[in-house]
DNA sequence: GTCTATAGGTTGATAGAC
DNA sequence: GTCTATCAACCTATAGAC
């Protein structure tokens, strides 16, 4: 028997489902969680507001699909993908794309917390799935145990202490941004001088106080 | 004619518009603000729905009061009330307030988030009186410099990028938290390894490789 | 300042035809 | 799978008496 699927059973899907999905995940980031109801949902997705309730059933099941999709890039973070010329270098890109990452789940994030309800759904899938802001400081904990084993990198330095600092820090700067709106005034500092004052911290003994290239 | 004021004019306050702010912050932080309506929030309060109204004029009005209030303790944060023996010590105090603060106030400041239109009500807000993650990078900058003057902080620190890092690690811890709610597995690191690479960083060259006590 | 009562409007969800 | 039409529930806010 064929283990491909060359051709589905029924009539192919008409792309509904994931229009509705698309739009409230815009709707969400646009207007916040109060603002979102099916009514508009249907109306930007081009579709009839019944037809939300037949894929999705609920409101909060509706937002839970959506929560998933918003999360799922967290699975694939991996500072190894991430090739460089330094340290530095390797920390600035890994925070980058954490800050990315944040930059697109955080409202999400902060919607689920409007309601307890959808919070601890989303609270329980994230402990299930075993996601969550660990997952960032695993990243950069894996990455320094192997420099750690190479001997490029300190191997008195605490590796899950470096891991929240850097992590805290992309975390905050997205957070910021997100709280404040758009805000000129009050920055935060750049990742930059953070990622160097690390750097600087993971210098093995030996090659302390050395110069610079 | 009297400056201070021994006996207020009118009928004394009862308490009922004390009584609305309490009952609504309570009601925001279990439930979450979208099941936070005008009607449980008299009954929690005591009071009459009307008299909700009759004090705070709208429901916009009124979160806009709550989160003023949730985020009061804010303008007092300084790291230099905090004694301590070494700065290990004065930066995991000062971690440790704010924590406890954004323990309180995340609830606020991520409720808000929910709508837009509250949204850029209280970024207006915080902008105008200063407020912001940058406040407590700012107490950290403060207290470097103060060290860096007596020469017991490195002076080629970069303050701030040190206060994004601290932080950072605190803003994270807490708002993982509550993400997360009560999943214990999956845990942050503790703060203390994170204070303890920082204070590593802090020393000045001549201090450097010391031994401990 | 506080109350009761209610108007006015919005929303999530269902029914039933196509 | 998609639609139109509709309902029951709920919420904010106001009116007017005390």
């Amino acid at each position: 028997m064929p283990t491909g699927s060359p051709r589905r059973r029924g009539r192919p899907p008409s792309g509904g489902r994931e229009a509705i999905l698309t739009a409230t995940l815009e709707l969400l980031r646009e207007r916040g969680i109060a603002r979102l109801t099916t009514r508009e949902v249907a109306k930007r997705a081009g579709v009839s507001e019944a037809s939300v309730f037949y894929h999705y059933t609920d409101r909060p099941r509706l937002l839970r699909a959506v929560f998933i999709a918003g999360l799922e890039p967290l699975q694939a973070l991996d500072a190894r993908d991430l090739a460089g010329r330094d340290h530095g270098d390797v920390l600035l890109r890994l925070a980058a794309a954490i800050e990315r990452f944040l930059d697109q789940a955080l409202p999400v994030l902060m919607a689920a917390q409007s309601d307890i309800e959808l919070r601890d759904t989303m609270a329980e899938y994230l402990d299930d799935n075993g996601l969550g802001p660990h997952r960032g400081v695993q990243a950069v904990t894996a990455y320094l145990a192997g420099e750690q084993e190479a001997g490029r990198v300190d191997p008195t330095i605490d590796r899950e202490a470096v891991g929240l600092l850097l992590v805290g820090a992309s975390f905050l700067r997205s957070a910021q941004r997100q709280i404040m709106g758009h805000a000129e005034r009050h920055d935060l500092p750049e990742m930059d001088g953070a990622v160097a004052m690390i750097e600087r911290l993971l210098r093995p003994a030996d090659a302390r106080g050395r110069v610079e290239s």
